[in-house]
DNA sequence: TGCGTTACGCACCTGTTGGTAAGTATGAAC
DNA sequence: GTTCATACTTACCAACAGGTGCGTAACGCA
């Protein structure tokens, strides 16, 4: 009766399981080199490995694999090899990494929208820490 | 021209050093710890420091002041200290964490709605991880 | 006088993350 | 047969995140 179907889009309260399956998937996707990644995916399609470590500037190669092994696994990307050589692989994100693209949107358009206010807080709150230093 | 006020709300491509600024910015809040605050705080405002340690359950005390001081010169949340005895300190969001809160909100509705798709993916890519090593 | 509460700060230590560099498989080209 | 490219995997090591425990200030109460 209640871990089922249910589709409530209302937020409201959950039974803890689910709510701790939701934490731990958030914990799962909420990292920085992920979310670049869904980005650069969601932007360039089909993409090969080497070309996202161009995109995402400055990952390196181990994590770079790690965290396609780790969207793999989760569902959110489909991985592709073509058996040649040299060999190719092609990445791309599932219907449902489109999907967390999407929702992850509003986040970007966020921070694309209130960086100077961010830029702004972060320089006051510096100068009265040092204010409080000096004293 | 390029760097004011253009609040093109389509996803073009805007220049490098904005989109670096953001790319932090995301690095900054995309954390576990911080979002499941943030999450806490949206739905209860002025929360003291020991309800957040009990909502958001498993962080330790240390994290949580961590978290709370970057959240607070991010301009985030807002912290009200009472100089009483036994102390007060009341945390709540401002508009632009309030604002974030919302635009994470499309996470945490994606979340719930495919967790399952994600437990049966993992599941999926673990059984075909056994099969590979078996062979 | 000593204990309790709240919201920390600090020091220490460990575990995980992440970087670097080297090795591997494949087949085609030279 | 050596080289080259791609897409890794593995080993080693350093850095940092995070946990634990102790200290503190302020006052109220017994």
């Amino acid at each position: 009766m209640n871990n089922a179907a249910g589709d409530s889009p209302e937020w409201s309260e959950l039974d803890p399981k689910i709510s701790a399956l939701v934490r731990e998937i958030i914990a799962r996707i909420a990292d920085k080199w992920t979310l670049l990644i869904i980005e650069a995916l969601h932007e360039y399609p089909d993409a090969r490995f080497n070309q996202l470590q161009r995109m995402v500037e400055g990952i390196s190669q181990k994590v770079l694999t790690q965290s396609l092994r780790q969207l793999e696994s989760d569902g959110l990307i489909q991985r592709t090899a073509y058996a040649e050589t040299p060999p190719r692989v092609e990445y791309k994100l599932t219907p449902l990494g489109e999907s967390l693209g999407e929702a992850f949107c509003g986040v970007w358009i966020w921070a694309e929208r209130h960086w100077e206010e961010i830029e702004a807080s972060l320089a006051a709150f510096a100068a009265k820490k040092m204010l409080k230093e000096k004293s």
